[in-house]
DNA sequence: TCAGCTGCTTGACACAGTGTCAATTGACAG
DNA sequence: CTGTCAATTGACACTGTGTCAAGCAGCTGA
């Protein structure tokens, strides 16, 4: 996969991914990406006006990449609604650590810059369309809770399908990303699609590896 | 409340509080708590070594000021498990704002600075001692889901109380803040207690404020 | 009354990182 | 050959952290 014969946007773009994709690794500077892009410092500001900018553009190169609305799509072919929400918390669940490198970044610039944190919150605002659509058809099947405020439920898929609760889980607690995966489906079921019996089977697995 | 008559690092700590939780502000700079303490900001580095060591000591001062243990002493008074998680639930989650502004800024150089990260995770190590109590109970009481791992089941707890869930909700979403304790004790009965019922009732009322 | 100590101040500096500017180079097209 | 475009070099301003040294004011004890 030689980057060669790319253009120098793309090139950096390229290089900021390998960098943030680093799992250990500092997040990198101006200069870090330029140096393992190959092209001056300036270089980069001649194509991103900013740090934040260029994280943002990372994340859409990478989504473009990762075709996330492809990795998405089977729970859209799901029947029933808690097919269709299992099968979308898997699906997001595993595209989670693909994306994590340049999310840790850009999450670590949300809290000083509102502009990142507006760039994420919109990104993310896709991925909430899935929550919604999922929990759409819990509502069309009669499966949510009655009486339950879609949009609420909506809220509570969203947070519980965040980066910072697989963060959390995975990376602080160690946890297995099968288990992690596990848990959230049988979670999301318990909670949505009031199936307390899916959560109960999992917490009895065991859930870090050895 | 005048400070005047509290000595420097004192004040300094509480000047950092008084800025650290501003809602909407920036967070604050070395010079800019130096200058609401009223004295010169090498007097912080007297005191302190460095900025994240000023605000882990603020989050000491503040949880000497708010008396956390105090605050969530009413679970251990429970009787049944089911009981105790849902007053631990309680008192968490409504000691999470108290605490939010400082939070939001050691959540913010975390990222960076692993000092902080390490600092951080062992305060969250103290709440995470009254989730495992609560799971125990829930243990001794033969609530809990048969074969569930405990340690597995604390760690779910944890992470659904995080800050972070709690700033997703109710900073992102705009969830109240009764709504939100609703929702995490309706959300850890199901998860922890076989109770689904206590989470059907919640998703049905409204959440955000007018 | 003076010496010495303590706590704080002033002002300077180094350093990292972001972002800006101007002059220059090299290649390629008309 | 000339213009243009992309990229380079090297400088600079700015913010924020952290360090250093000299000085000053007030208190204490001989």
């Amino acid at each position: 996969m030689s980057s060669t014969d790319l253009d120098t946007p793309t090139r950096i773009l390229h290089a900021a991914l390998t960098l943030l994709e680093q799992p250990q690794a500092k997040l990198p500077t101006m200069s870090d990406i330029a140096r393992a892009a190959g092209v001056s410092r300036q270089a980069v500001y001649l194509h991103f006006p900013g740090r934040t900018d260029l994280l943002v553009a990372a994340t859409r190169y990478q989504d473009r990449m990762n075709n996330v609305a492809e990795a998405l799509a089977p729970s859209r072919g799901a029947r029933s609604g808690a097919e269709r929400l299992d099968a979308f918390v898997t699906a997001w669940g595993n595209y989670i650590p693909k994306i994590y490198g340049v999310a840790r970044a850009i999450l670590a610039v949300m809290d000083t810059d509102p502009e990142a944190a507006a760039a994420w919150n919109t990104r993310m605002q896709d991925m909430r369309e899935g929550c919604a659509a999922a929990v759409q058809a819990l509502v069309a099947d009669g499966t949510l809770p009655p009486h339950t405020d879609p949009e609420q439920a909506t809220d509570l898929l969203w947070t519980l399908l965040s980066v910072r609760t697989w963060e959390t889980l995975t990376q602080t607690c160690g946890w297995d990303q099968d288990c992690y995966i596990d848990t959230m489906r049988g979670l999301a079921m318990a909670a949505l699609a009031q199936d307390v019996g899916a959560l109960t089977d999992v917490l009895a697995r065991p859930h870090r590896p050895a």
